[in-house]
DNA sequence: TGAGTGACTTGAG
DNA sequence: ACTCAAGCCACTC
């Protein structure tokens, strides 16, 4: 995929406001890219470790982070998220979706 | 060339 | 609420 493609992830990935969180399809979609879900994660996975980029607002469809619960990664990005005042109940996200 | 693999999503049982 | 399957797209042997 392009760089361009790569922007307009970041660009909407960095319009969520704290305390809300979006879905990876939801991102790929705000960024005009239709079912690049799995792109998103992808691009995310690659992400530089000193990167200032929100990645922990992006959340699974359904509600649950997309690592594995009680993993390392989840929980650094469980208290990313409970910093912001975002927790989960039952593994699940318990505040809104960012809205468009 | 092709099978396997995810930081995914959706729909059917 | 849970599991399965299929669709998805790029990357890795």
């Amino acid at each position: 995929m392009t760089e361009d493609n790569q922007q307009s992830v970041w660009q909407v990935i960095v319009a969520i406001p704290a305390g809300k969180v979006a879905s990876y399809g939801q991102v790929a979609d705000l960024a005009g890219l239709p079912r690049a879900a799995r792109w998103v994660g992808r691009l995310l996975k690659n992400l530089p470790a000193d990167s200032t980029l929100p990645w922990h607002r992006v959340v699974r469809a359904d509600g649950r982070l997309a690592f594995a619960t009680g993993s390392e990664r989840y929980q650094r990005q469980q208290q990313r998220l409970r910093a912001e005042g975002v927790l989960l109940r039952n593994n699940k996200i318990n505040r809104q979706y960012f809205q468009y």
